[in-house]
DNA sequence: CATGAAGCGTTATCTTATTACATCCGGGTT
DNA sequence: AACCCGGATGTAATAAGATAACGCTTCATG
């Protein structure tokens, strides 16, 4: 398994699209069959959608396409598609942004903290462990028992510091 | 200066409450009156409604406080007495909850993590230095820049885990 | 094939946040 | 005192994000 920074960079940089968003499609398909869950076409869409780039995208942004491909066109038709699919871990909710993003890799860790480059709007996941473990550390000195925690950073990726994306 | 993690247990645990809100209130004062910002009736009052308790308020619960008193009941009203405090450190913005509280310790380490009592609603804050310095390192390896992070976690205090407050 | 749960669609509504513009107030200047 | 200015305050209107409640359809299962 690659380390995790090679999933950031990989992530910021110019990279087979196609190739990445298929491999994740393949693997949350397999991921749901085995649980028995139904990847029904709102949901496959709806993945397909924030796949397509690894920017995190609305609800309403995500509706709109939606409903432009002949799916409901009221909120509750994205916030259910979207629910289940964070429910399932194959999508994470930036809560920075009020906006939700595919995950790349389900199944590794699944409580990742997120890199938004404020430059390209692209999202990473980044190894959330050594993370927590130093929230919990101090938390657990003032008696603290976390239980889930949000890790958001905004900053620069490699590939706009370098002078933009290509 | 005390540790982070006494602030942690203080903020959870039975204290004057009154005194606690009072410094708080007067740090702010003082730190303004260097700063020559304006401390004006409804920002002095939004300030001093956060600091009734340790909780988060949403800008709508402050609003309808600050219009009960005869302020202005438009949203722009809170919104902009909480966007200065923000602004001035005074305030932090909760970003899981959509919701503000009173930050009790201005100028220590202006970028806490905040731990949030899923029992008690209280919040605080802990010392985020040593979380980002592990969030910058991960983020470093694969070549992002962090600016700025957001840092939440919801779990058990000590005070509900023993049993509820007081 | 009956049936009950899950899924999808709708309408309506709620919460959170911002834009745009009018008015007021305090300080410094003429 | 009259003037002007910028910041602060107030309003109305609307945008953006999210959920509640209800009915019809679909589908796996007995």
């Amino acid at each position: 398994m690659p380390e995790s920074s090679d999933h950031i960079a990989a992530t910021f940089a110019p990279h087979d699209h196609q190739e990445c968003a298929r491999r994740a499609l393949d693997e949350a398909a397999a991921r749901l069959a085995e649980q028995g869950a139904r990847l029904t076409p709102v949901r496959r869409r709806t993945l397909e959608i924030l796949l397509e780039s690894h920017r995190a995208l609305g609800a309403y942004e995500v509706l709109d396409r939606l409903a432009a491909e002949g799916f409901g066109r009221q909120p509750p038709v994205a916030y259910r598609a979207l629910e289940f699919l964070v429910g399932h871990g194959l999508v994470h909710r930036l809560q920075r942004l009020n906006a939700f993003t595919a995950c790349l890799h389900p199944g590794d860790d699944h409580h990742p903290a997120f890199l938004i480059c404020r430059s390209c709007d692209k999202v990473a996941e980044a190894a959330g462990v050594p993370i927590r473990d130093a929230l919990s550390e101090i938390a657990g000195k003032g008696g603290f028992r976390v239980e889930r925690a949000t890790i958001e950073a905004v900053g620069l990726c490699a590939t706009c510091a370098a002078g933009g994306p290509a």
